[in-house]
RNA sequence: GCCGCGGUGGCUCAGCUGGUAGAGCGGCUCCUUGGUAAGGAGCAGGUCGAGGGUUCAAAUCCCUCCCGCGGCUCCA
């Protein structure tokens, strides 16, 4: 307890001290920790945060909140909306702010206004930097619900948001400058803290919430510093520069026309890389005693009202009408194995029955959400459907988790995953849901791997695992799945005879590992920038012979390496040796072997490896070793 | 699917206050046979996304559709 006219503050590392009363929050942490106190934005009184304005009137708690907390970079964010908004409703006085709030990544804030233009945008990052440089202060008023529908008054979307503030409890409003918004609040103290404040585009989109209204959104990201954004804009321009959509189409990997909207070609060097992939996964799944099928990619409407498909997943489903049938082209491969399973009688010897297969997929998806290969109407999944007892559940799990390990760390991925439990509409029994869930959650633990739970996520018929993969600039990637299903079996009526003569429902783990191909490649091609590792590059070894004379060693050279295997190509003698190796540069070959007069005399060659430095001579057969161990061993780097 | 924006040779883009298409790269041909990121010259290639309208005249203005891009929603 303070003496009068003090108040005492505790903060986080335990220490206690004395301020007039009155001090405001801001003096308080700087008399704290003065060499950090730049770096804070707002502060924590009794865990409640505040602006750092705030007066301190009697003994509280106090903690600091900066950039690097996620509660911290919520408020310079959301103060960034701010600004935004202050700055768009000097360019255009009469639109209509609606809400503004941070996002995982950055802010946005809504306008009702006309459509705005690249023009509109100048012109706000203009007013932005004015304000910015002129540091204005974030004013907190505390008003009366009747003042603040007064201040709001030509603004529907502040006073629905004021009418919803519980009656008696007074609104805050903060000013920035001539611009007061309805804010709960905290903020940084000024404007002149948004200097690295970046309004990133703008876009039109039509809320629920807007009651059908079109409103303008403009999205933007802010940093406390101009160099932390300009580390940010550059990772940017690094992922743009890594677009699979270009990429692929310059390295002639896939083709979209058209005519098939959503429906990914894959030309001869995508194909390639598609192979190899699948090859990695077939000699896993051969190793881990799958069995491989394939089903029809058509079945009579009447399956999916067995499975479920019609009724909940019709609207992403292609039909097609035959002889007044209609049929609808597989979404997923589940029905097939069930009626695999069905066959015939089954015993619990045969368990577990592991199911793959690699067939073409068809789902509706909405035209809007179309993007490049990680989005497709059609595609293929690393798929298989593992039928179980209930008590080998735990044993299949844990050998996936080490084949995730095994797949992405090929990769040079990183992973993480996401256990989705029990949703309120859930279908069987909750102690059986209890049980998976626990085993699951116990299995994750003891991968070592981050994972994260998103309660009731989970899917009507059972609990999953989602697989999150970051590439090489970090961004998140969804790719494969494990889900646990109790409800498939029941409903296609699958029984297997247990050791106790009786006939039990077996439990039907659906599992994907790259989750599609298309997607998978996609992401590949940006997390390596084009990049590939040897084993799985469309052309491995590229060879140019200096002059037209070392033509036919070139060509038995390239003839050696096709017999061990390696994908070569050898290049023409039309262009100069400088060109050719620009070229070979540019389309990332992984080895470009030279072979000139020197070479072609003492049977060596003189090679490049991609990300090296210089040339290094090779033996011809010592090369050919060399690239078939680094493939055979599936190395990452050339 | 919704909203905004866009669609010009294989690719990237210029032309777009209406007068009927241009560059670079790529391709082809010829010359050059070159030692590690662009040797030189020439040639070919476009019903300007599709259809309709306005106009003496449309790549350019208007309408409809298709596709793409960015968001929203959704997802492997």
């Amino acid at each position: 307890m303070g003496a009068s006219g003090t108040v005492t503050l505790s903060f986080p590392d335990g220490r206690r001290l004395d301020l007039p009363r009155g001090a405001t929050a801001g003096e308080a942490l700087r008399t704290w920790a003065p060499e950090k106190a730049s770096t804070f934005l707002a502060a924590l009184v009794d865990a409640r945060p505040v602006d750092l304005a705030f007066r301190l009137e009697q003994d509280a708690t106090l903690a600091p909140l900066a950039f690097q907390d996620r509660a911290g970079r919520e408020i310079l964010e959301h103060s960034s909306a701010h600004l935004v908004a202050k700055a768009l409703l000097e360019t255009i006085p009469e639109a209509l702010p609606t809400v503004g709030p941070p996002t995982d990544e950055g802010f946005y804030y809504d306008f009702d206004v006309r459509p705005l233009t690249p023009a509109d945008l100048d012109a706000v990052r203009a007013a932005m930097a004015r304000a910015v440089h002129a540091r204005e202060p974030f004013v907190r008023r505390e008003v009366s619900k009747e003042e603040a529908r007064a201040l709001f008054a030509h603004n529907p979307y502040k006073l629905k948001y004021i009418a919803e503030v519980p009656e008696g409890e007074p609104v805050s409003v903060y000013d920035t400058g001539h611009f007061v918004d309805l804010c709960r609040g905290p903020h940084v103290p000024d404007t002149g803290w948004l200097d690295g404040v970046h309004v990133l585009g703008f876009s039109a989109i039509t809320p629920d919430t807007a009651g059908g209204v079109t409103l303008q959104r403009v999205r933007g990201i802010g940093f406390p510093t101009q160099a932390e954004l300009a580390s940010y804009l550059k990772l940017r321009a690094e992922a743009e520069a890594r677009d699979h959509r270009a990429i692929g189409a310059r390295q002639e990997l896939f083709l979209f026309v058209d005519e098939a909207p959503g429906f990914p070609f894959w030309l001869p060097k995508g194909m390639v890389m598609v192979r190899e992939l699948e090859k990695f996964v077939t000699e896993h799944l051969k190793e881990s005693g799958y069995a491989e099928v394939r089903t029809p990619l058509l079945f009579a409407q009447s399956i999916y009202e067995t499975s479920g498909h019609m009724e909940h997943y019709r609207e992403n489903m292609f039909l097609s009408t035959v002889e007044d049938r209609v049929f609808g082209w597989k979404p997923m491969n589940c029905p097939g194995s069930m009626l695999i399973f069905r066959s015939r009688a089954r015993s619990y010897r045969e368990l577990p029955l592991r199911l793959a297969e690699f067939a073409p997929l068809h789902r509706l998806e909405a035209s809007g959400t179309l993007h490049g290969l990680t989005r497709v109407r059609e595609f293929v999944q690393d798929d298989a459907h593992i039928f179980v007892m209930e008590e080998q559940v735990e044993a299949e799990i844990r050998v996936l988790l080490e084949w995730i390990r095994q797949a992405f760390s090929t990769f040079h991925l990183t992973w993480s995953y996401e256990l989705s439990t029990r949703p309120e509409k859930f279908l069987g029994e909750a102690a059986q849901w209890d049980r998976a869930e626990a085993t699951l959650e116990r299995l994750l633990k003891e991968s070592r791997t981050e994972y994260r739970i998103s309660p009731g996520e989970g899917a009507f018929y059972g609990p999953k695992i989602d697989i999150h993969i970051r590439d090489s600039l970090g961004r998140p990637w969804q790719t494969g799945t494990i889900q646990l299903d109790y409800q498939l079996p029941q409903r296609f009526g699958l029984e297997y005879q247990g050791p106790d003569g009786q006939l039990h429902t077996p439990v039907v783990v659906h599992r994907t590992i790259f989750g599609t191909w298309e997607r998978f490649l996609g992401v590949l091609i940006e997390h390596c920038a084009g990049r590939y590792p040897p084993w799985i590059a469309p052309v491995q070894v590229r060879i140019l012979p200096v002059t037209e004379p070392q033509q036919a060693a070139a060509a038995g050279f390239a003839e050696e390496l096709t017999r061990a295997g390696v994908r070569v190509e050898v290049a023409g003698t039309e262009e100069s040796l400088a060109k050719r190796v620009r070229s070979a540069e540019l389309d990332r070959i992984p080895y470009v072997a030279v072979l000139g007069e020197r070479e072609a005399t003492d049977g060596s060659v003189a090679v490049r490896v991609r990300g090296q430095k210089g040339n290094r001579t090779f033996s011809r057969p010592e090369f050919v070793e060399y690239v078939r161990d680094r493939i055979r061993r599936r190395e990452f780097d050339p």
